[in-house]
DNA sequence: TGCGTTTAGTATGCGCGCTTATTGAATGAA
DNA sequence: TTCATTCAATAAGCGCGCATACTAAACGCA
C-alpha cells in the first residue's frame, strides 16, 4: 500500500470481506443466469421452492415464508403477488387470522419449481466445485457466521 | 424433504448458495451500520478507498477505479458525481482522453477514507471472528470461487 | 368488555447491481 | 485521410434489500 489509505490490506484480494462480496455477485450473475430460461429471479425462485417444500402440512402466511426464506417482508409480498399472477402460487384469505394471508403453490408452481430447482442445484455444484472436497467444510463456516 | 419440492437440501441451512446469500446480506448490514456514522453507502466507501490507494501514481479514470474496484462502471459514474459534490473526490478532464475523466481524492476525501477504512476493517475483524484461527482458508477458498 | 399493544400486509422511497442504449472521442485499417 | 470499430461516460429502467410509515385485525390485560 503506497498510496493514501492505511490498510491492512495491500490489496482488495486480501480482504475477507470485499472477496465475500464479490462472490456473492458472481454466484448472482450464475443463479440469474440458470433461472432466466424458467422468467424466474431468484427471490421468485426461493419463495415459490420454500414455499412448495412446506407444502406438506400447512398453509404459510406470508410471514411465516418470510421468515422461513430469511426474505424481506417486503419483497415477500411484492413477489408473491407476481407469482399469483403467474398462476403460481394461490394467495387465500387466512381461514382464523383477518389479517393474513394463506399460501399455496399451484400444480404449476410446483412442476416448475422442481425444475428451476435442478437447475439452480447445477449452477450451485458449478459454481462451488473449486471448493471440492471442502465445500461442506465451506458451508459449515458460512454457517458460523450466520449463529452470531 | 416431505413437501413437494425434491431437493438434495433437507433445509435451506444446507444449501452453500443460500448461506452464501444471507451470510452476504448479513455482512451488508454490519457495513452499513459501521459506515453510518460517516455517511457513507458501502460503495461510496470502497470507491473512495480504492481511489486513494491509488493515489500514489496517478489519476485513475473511471473505467479504471471500475475495473479495480470490481463496480459496475454505471455505479461508479453515479457514486462519483456524489463524491465529487461531497467534496471528497475531484473529477477533472483527462489531459490526454477527451472522454474520460481524471479522478483524484481529495485531502479531506483521504481523511474521511482513513477513518472509516479503520471502522470497516474492525467490522469485518468482528463479523468474521466466529471463523478464527480459519479466516485466512475462508478467504481463500472466496479466491478459489472468483479464479473460476 | 374495553383499550392499549402487537402483528400481517402494503405504500413509498433510496441505493445497489445489472441491462440496454446513446453520445462523442479515440483507434486502426484501407 | 477517411471511415468503421472500439471505448469512456452516462441516461433510463428493472428487481433486490432495506427503512419508514400506515391500515386494519388480533391479542392481552385489567
Amino acid at each position: 500500500m503506497t498510496g493514501a489509505l492505511e490498510s491492512r490490506f495491500p490489496t482488495p484480494e486480501r480482504s475477507t470481506g470485499l472477496m465475500l462480496w464479490r462472490v456473492t455477485n458472481a454466484w448472482q450473475r450464475e443463479i440469474r443466469a440458470a433461472l432466466a430460461p424458467f422468467d424466474f429471479t431468484h427471490v421468485q425462485f426461493v419463495l415459490l421452492a420454500v414455499l412448495a417444500s412446506a407444502q406438506h402440512d400447512e398453509h404459510l402466511t406470508q410471514r411465516e415464508l418470510a421468515d422461513r426464506a430469511a426474505t424481506d417482508p417486503m419483497m415477500t409480498s411484492q413477489v408473491l403477488r407476481a407469482l399469483e399472477a403467474k398462476g403460481l402460487v394461490d394467495r387465500r384469505p387466512h381461514p382464523s387470522d383477518g389479517r393474513a394471508i394463506a399460501l399455496s403453490a399451484t400444480p404449476q408452481g410446483v412442476t416448475l419449481a422442481n425444475r428451476a430447482n435442478a437447475a439452480v442445484e447445477a449452477a450451485d455444484r458449478a459454481f462451488f466445485a473449486p471448493l471440492a472436497p471442502g465445500t461442506e467444510r465451506f458451508t459449515v463456516d458460512l454457517g458460523r457466521l450466520l449463529a452470531s
